[in-house]
RNA sequence: CGCCGGGUAGAGCAGUGGCAGCUCGCGGGGCUCAUAAUCCCGAGGUCGGGGGUUCGAAUCCCCCCCCGGCAA
């Protein structure tokens, strides 16, 4: 039996590249050489340096690792050359790959983006799929070109998104699913046994890097725009507000939603004012309510609502900005 | 030295020099066909740790530990 052996190099930073990573480390026909991250960040309130995910993979199992900070010298032009690679796989690496890499290795650069492309190109794939309502969404593995999440597309695989998914159960389920295609469709593709569908550029959307403000609440908003909202950005940036306590007058503090739901009470309450309905405590918003169930106060720990409410009791009246 | 808030009963919070408190939970009892409802009684604290000031410190001063928000 002919061993096939293709020298691979991954590329990939946050936690969901990591089950993608093992899958790939697992399949017996591939040799991955090395993993290439982003440079280690400082990160919390110590500002200590911390390596990714993936760094902390790759270490743990004794691959070289690079970091780069940025692909686009010479060096790593030289220095990827004499890799010689026959193969690179891209998961949400964090930088685009420069096009005069594209070449190097003889099978190409792979990318594993979570969304169904071309729909929902760029960063922040999986909390558009929710932002948006999509019953569906999934992965999809694609050969990189010079575009941002551009390139044909060799397989996707489909999810059903759940009633209440949230950033978190969504990405780990997209992870795992990434992991799955990766080791079902890689070497069909290497064999060329699989055919790559150009995108429809006419159905692509492009979705932006996530800032802190897009995690602020407009209760002016209707209780599902917020409810998506909550679910798409928590944790981070985490969808949050602001509350004026009656006992810290003019002090207005940030106040995270970590989880509600849409009320079915018809009965009205102003944008961002807080009252009991049949026993939930509820925000207006526009149209229904929010019902809120857990929350943090600046400061403080998160909280189920019930529990909050017994250190600020008025807290059932409050008026949140 | 990045900025700010916090640590008090099992949980959440009040309490700025003079008896350690509130809501909830917990235990026992009453009422009830019954109850997560209601009433009565009760247990539960090294006030994060150490040092200092004081007749007296949860409270003022110094040092340390821990938690969170912002920023990155």
């Amino acid at each position: 039996m002919i061993q096939k052996n293709y020298r691979t190099i991954f590329f990939g930073t946050p936690d969901f590249s990591v089950p993608i990573l093992e899958a790939l480390a697992d399949l017996e026909f591939i040799n991955l050489i090395g993993v290439v991250t982003q440079p280690d960040k400082p990160v919390g309130r110590k500002q200590e340096l911390t390596p990714s995910p993936v760094k902390m993979w790759a270490e743990k199992h004794n691959l070289p690792v690079w970091q780069p900070k940025s692909l686009r010298t010479q060096h790593v032009l030289d220095q990827s050359k004499s890799f010689t690679p026959d193969l690179c796989v891209v998961v949400a690496y964090g930088k685009i790959i420069p096009a005069n890499l594209l070449d190097i290795p003889q099978h190409g650069w792979l990318n594993v983006h979570a969304s169904l492309l071309p729909k929902y190109r760029g960063a922040s794939p999986i909390q558009a799929a929710i932002l948006n309502g999509e019953k569906t969404t999934g992965v999809t593995l694609m050969k990189i070109d010079a575009g941002l999440d551009t390139g044909p597309v060799i397989d996707q695989q489909t999810i059903m998104l759940d009633q209440a998914e949230n950033f978190e159960s969504l990405h780990d389920k997209l992870g795992q699913l990434g992991a799955d295609i990766i080791k079902k469709s890689l070497l069909p593709y290497l064999d060329g046994k699989l055919p790559l569908q150009p995108q429809d550029n006419k159905l692509a959307t492009l979705t932006t890097v996530i800032s802190k403000e897009d995690g602020r609440i407009e209760w002016k908003k209707s209780a599902n725009d917020i409810y998506r909202q909550i679910r798409a950005y928590t944790p981070w940036p985490g969808a949050y507000c602001f509350w004026k306590q009656t006992r810290k007058e003019s002090v207005e503090q940030r106040l995270k939603i970590l989880s509600a739901k849409p009320s079915n009470s018809t009965h009205p309450l102003a944008p961002g004012h807080i009252a009991l309905q049949d026993s939930h405590l509820t925000v207006g918003c526009g149209g229904h309510g929010l019902i809120l169930t857990r929350i943090q106060l600046e400061g403080k720990k998160p909280l189920p609502v019930d529990e909050f409410i017994k250190g600020y009791p008025e807290f059932i009246q409050a008026v949140l900005s």
